[in-house]
DNA sequence: GCACTGCCTTACGTTTACGTCAAGCAGCTC
DNA sequence: GAGCTGCTTGACGTAAACGTAAGGCAGTGC
């Protein structure tokens, strides 16, 4: 199946990087200081491949819904260790998914109120608009 | 319809509607100070009602999901604004209304493709733990 | 009248998540 | 070989959202 242009990996510098997500390259940086993150080395420059890519986006996509980039180190620590595993390892992922699946469904039922909030004020609005245009 | 009995408005001091909403004294002066809350004054105590405890609800909701202070501001006075006002007014709320719902339901996305992959992970250690037992 | 509580303001401290220089090395290019 | 570009590591600065004293006034209890 692997035939001869079997891409190999692709890979990227921090500029990359950086404009694939619409970051900055410092922001990169503060991410792999907090250990978010750990690129390869070539010399001294750092270099990325596809899954330093999409743990990027994992990290954007959890910082986006709320959460810390402390609590998001801890998720992903979970999430290498995934496949892994003694029994008791297995339970503590098992444990800690279920109370991170709570917490978000919580969110998610907040932001639902809030839109249907919204959704009154907007459609009201357009109403009262319509009725003073007719 | 208005009895005798008719509740003339709970009134609550800032330790009460601090302990009802579980946050700090200090955050609700804070609240204050950035314009979010004006409740009366009795010479220099606050004093709030029903309506403030409801606004206070709705802020902390939406700090919940994500919102600055100063978002929230904004999404407040249009709040406010709703049943008032000027055609442009009205135009102006449909419109800032529009762009956050739209924001909260990219948001929601965001929260279910996050869900999404976590219970891959959660029903996976089951499983893998259910086999290890059998 | 004195202590105790509760609330007030003022102000400096703290954490999080970066932005913004500053100075240095590495490779290319003309 | 001088300059430009791109990357590197500090180090300091900053905005947001409070925490944490510190000191003062006002009513209440005895």
């Amino acid at each position: 199946m692997a035939d001869a242009t079997n891409a190999p990996d692709k890979i990227y510098g921090i500029a990359d990087l950086a404009e694939q997500h619409g970051i900055s390259q410092r922001t990169i940086r503060f991410y792999e200081d907090k250990g978010l993150m750990s690129p390869q080395r070539v010399g001294t420059q750092r270099v990325y491949t596809e899954f330093d890519s999409k743990r990027l986006g994992l990290i954007l996509r959890a910082k986006a819904i709320g959460s810390t980039l402390a609590d998001i180190k801890t998720f992903l620590e979970l999430y290498g260790r995934e496949g892994e595993g003694r029994t008791r390892q297995l339970e503590f992922v098992i444990e800690k998914t279920a109370v991170e699946i709570a917490k978000l469904e919580n969110k998610r039922a907040q932001i639902d109120a809030t839109l249907a909030e919204l959704r009154v004020i907007h459609d009201g609005s357009k109403e009262r608009l319509a009725k003073r245009r007719s």
